[in-house]
DNA sequence: ATGAAAGCGCTAACAG
DNA sequence: CTGTTAGCGCTTTCAT
């Protein structure tokens, strides 16, 4: 165990006072006298002493500490942006701690009331339904700023991508590239208005470049992203209803990975002329020998200007613009 | 902010252990009588009540925290052994916190310093060195297991992947699919014993299905997998020094990555007769038209064996297998 | 230059 | 069945 200021200071044989000047670096200061400093190191240096952060937090009534919640680790973007975040927040001196909800209402909530009873001075939220968002705007005292989506709850803080800007972008290239060749669209996570605006966004600029997407060649599910399988289905169901696609656009990587699944499963391969478009941006899509367009989004400056808002909230600064949307930058191969 | 006990006591006027006993649900057990349940509960309803979690923690010391240190969270590996152990940590009640070391050790010390003061009950740690698995082991009073990493340090608990196996049945395979072809191996972390192993047992893999692989064909570079320009620059070495490969290797996921990286880049595609082996699982390997076989480490059996240490270490039961080796699994396409 | 004491919100032991 | 009280380790204010 390691040992207390008190107990620092009963074996120095002096204050708890006297200790802590030291222990923060204050004792010049306080002009406390070399030779009491030099005990007190030297006791400290032969027994240990780690601060109770627990107590500190107490008192203080803050914890340097930052919440994070996100659906999932394992998908590479709110990976990177967790990596990123996460930086950012050292470098301001607070720990930023990050638990994955999969998308589980019920589970964020009690996440989220965790973090929040963990005293956390702030908290990151991907939120998964509207409900969760504004019962976590209304209740949370603490500063709030939502990630990624935002489901349009009046007076929120959030930083989202720009989807429709980016699906715009995405739907003039394919358009340019079909050459004649039939587009599908495929996706899950229809709820969200993340999606929502990916494949509003990929309509009008599809038709801005005159290529009018009928709504039946649009396969939108319900489906939370981590059903792999249920992907691979509704990619299995595609092919064989209309046919394997010329051209697909998938919304998101997670579903562009079930849909080549099932066509490297069932044909063995990608066929060789199918145009790939897909939000979100992977090295692997290097590899792949078709033409693949995709939207990358920044996740940098997502983190970033995400911090900046919460550093903002915690100092009681003004913050004018509390709804940012930051620009995605489109791949082509 | 919300209310204390003491502050929701004073409103129902009663006595604090009263309200605590029917805000943990003991008032059965301790027959408070209804009408007292009643007004406190409707008092909590009303006003809102938060456990502290920052006193109770400091009360009992303990937090129902474990501590995770990982080098990436990008590293589809470490995430999804990350998603794992959270699942197991909150289903027996404990909330995992998870940071990011980057493999430097002087930050890993900080931030596993950071956890002891958090006073988490146990640290789960990959760790970046020797040095740091050693000074932790020493140091730390609280449960350790290392993951994926085991520095040969004496009497510390470690799960990590059968790095041997996994490279012998991988050199086992590749042999036999060489047909003649020259086999190169290009690895980075090679301070790492992970690492050291997947060599040599890939070394004696090849060797007991008839390749002599020459040491001049292995370039394992001390690079961190951070140092994605650098696997590109070192993939772009070997094949100006010695021709683009026929059959390559490479230690991990990320530098399989960056080598792909500079072949598409400087040729174009990845040349289609090139056989490829790995370390590590990715669905987008089954989308390269080439020949992939990989090693797919054991996340989850690893994520379970080493919560099960834990919480032996935590309830201070024997422990007889501290060491746990698990066994990978051969992925050929 | 150093010390004493109050109190953050909670728990647990003990008292009625 | 309910109340009182003593800390957990730290910070802060006020004394000396």
């Amino acid at each position: 165990m390691t040992k207390s200021i008190f107990e620092i200071a009963q074996l120095a044989e002096v204050s708890v006072t006297t200790v802590r000047l030291v222990i923060n670096g204050q004792d010049q200061k306080y002009r406390i006298s070399e030779k009491t400093r030099s005990r007190i190191q030297s006791i400290i240096d032969e027994h240990g002493y780690y601060i109770n952060q627990t107590a500190r937090n107490l008192k203080l009534r803050k914890t340097q500490t930052l919440g994070l919640v996100v659906p999932r680790l394992s998908n590479l973007f709110f990976s990177q942006l967790i990596e990123i975040l996460e930086v950012s927040c050292r470098n301001a001196g607070y720990q930023l701690i990050t638990v994955c909800s999969y998308d589980d209402p019920a589970l964020e909530q009690n996440l989220t009331e965790n973090l929040i009873q963990r005293e956390v001075d702030g908290l990151f939220v991907v939120s998964s339904s509207r409900e969760s968002q504004l019962k976590l705007a209304k209740l949370c005292q603490k500063p709030v700023v939502f990630l990624d989506r935002n489901f349009d709850v009046d007076g929120i803080s959030s930083v989202t991508t720009d989807n429709i800007q980016g699906g715009y972008q995405l739907g003039c290239v394919m358009a340019k590239k079909l050459n004649g060749r039939e587009l599908f669209v495929l996706g899950a996570d229809g709820w969200l208005p993340t999606i929502q605006n990916r494949i509003a966004g990929l309509k009008s600029g599809l038709a801005d470049s005159g290529y009018q997407l009928p709504e039946q060649d649009i396969v939108i599910k319900g489906l939370a992203v981590a059903d792999w399988d249920n992907c691979i289905k509704t990619m299995e169901e595609l092919c064989q209803n209309r046919g394997v696609p010329k051209a697909l656009v998938t919304s998101s990587l997670p579903v562009f990975e079930g849909c080549m699944q099932y066509l490297v499963s069932e044909y063995g391969s990608i066929p060789q002329d199918m145009l790939l478009g897909t939000y979100d941006e992977h090295s692997s899509l290097n590899f792949i020998p078709n033409q693949v367009v995709s939207v990358c989004q920044n996740a940098e400056g997502i983190a970033e200007s995400a911090f900046e808002m919460m550093l903002k909230k915690i100092n009681k600064e003004e913050l004018l613009d509390t709804v940012r949307v930051i620009k995605s930058n489109l791949v082509i191969r």
